[in-house]
DNA sequence: TTAATATCCTAACAGTGATAAGATATGCTA
DNA sequence: TAGCATATCTTATCACTGTTAGGATATTAA
């Protein structure tokens, strides 16, 4: 069908929408959020974004491009989250449960978003090695904020940690804390006793204070 | 099209397979960790079976249910293994250790199945009503022998859990803890570092002890 | 202005989950 | 034993998906 007889159409929307990739992405994630990971689908998110189903393949490989670039960015919320959760608190043990809470939270309330970050293509050793992987292989900032936290107990004299190999453990240590309990609350069996944010930090503080 | 002129055809298919349903579930386990929980097809699962597209729904409402019944397989496997895991053993805090090795080596071994037990259909509080989603509702094996486990270590004066709401936190903790450990693992950045099951254990010891 | 390139569209392909309607076998009842 | 209800399986079809090819249009650079 050709678009119209006038050279100008008025009201019509403009062959080259502009800004493509980024409105992809913004769309994707509040999709993702409405359906679920599996629910979402490249050619609805090209409806959204007013676009042909062929459009999005211009910005991004494939889908799993697209869901991948999706996971750095919320990696990069997630890390400014954590940054704000600990903003102004000098105490490193405070700060160290405070990120833990932050992590739970935002996987609280942005669960699918937080699903994605965990998905097995994302960190696989195989696929790590086109552009597209790049995010995965970039440190999470959430993990270095940790680790530095952890660096600061460990000079003021809060946690034990002699050597390298100790901080190394601890790292994983707590990680896999509080990375479990958000995996427990959202997709475990806690879905049915914590419900509200409240149980949520609440249930994060009295786990990570031990 | 007519299967044959012959009344008793030789060497052909019965029309009625006999065991659909469990070679379904059997069939679908492999397939599964093959291709992963996103390349499983229906499709190519009644191909494998031999039967046709449609057989599997007189077994199983849809594709989500025949998943829901193979996580549940999985956590009863999970379940057993963790049993043979703690087999003879008598110190309590050995146990504890053991059940997490177990349990981190089950997540290394059957990656595949061991993200579908962590579905975020399989424990929703709205979908638990019907028949299907019964195995959701049912204890997990797993749960219910650490919190046994941990109650040994109480009662032996190994861990001090002065009262009930202690002993749920305690659970919620250890159960965390090993489980965001085998999620970091099989798909978070530990893929990178822990890639043979001698590492999976060695690492796990090490996070249990403390 | 013109050529190269980036962006977008239409059309089509194979594959998917799911359902309807009919074929075949099994088992229960009379 | 005969017949009937039911369970199981097949074929055919639907709407939808991810992806690609080839053409249309706009932008950029020379």
């Amino acid at each position: 069908m050709s678009r119209s007889l006038l050279e100008h159409p008025i009201k019509s929307e403009p062959y080259h929408h502009g800004n493509l990739h980024a409105t992809l992405l913004e769309a994707a994630r509040t999709l993702v959020e409405e359906v679920g990971i599996d629910g979402f689908s490249l050619r609805e998110l090209a409806r959204r974004a007013g676009v042909s189903p062929a459009a999005p393949y211009h910005h991004f490989k494939d889908k799993a491009a697209l869901i991948r670039a999706l996971a750095g960015e919320s990696q990069a919320r997630l890390g400014i989250a954590s940054l704000k959760a600990i903003q102004g608190i000098t105490d490193p043990l405070q700060k160290l449960s405070m990120l833990g809470v932050a992590y739970v939270v935002y996987a609280f309330e942005h669960p699918s978003e937080f699903r994605i970050m965990f998905r097995q293509e994302l960190h696989s050793p195989l696929g790590a090695t086109t552009f597209e992987n790049q995010v995965a292989t970039t440190p999470d900032p959430a993990f270095v904020l940790l680790k530095q936290t952890l660096i600061e107990c460990r000079d003021a004299g809060c946690i034990p940690i002699p050597n390298d190999t100790a901080l190394e453990l601890a790292t994983i240590s707590t990680w896999a804390l509080v990375h479990g309990l958000a995996t427990l609350i959202i997709d475990g069996p806690l879905v049915h006793t914590i419900r509200t944010k409240a149980q949520v930090i609440e249930l994060t503080r009295q786990i990570t204070r031990g």
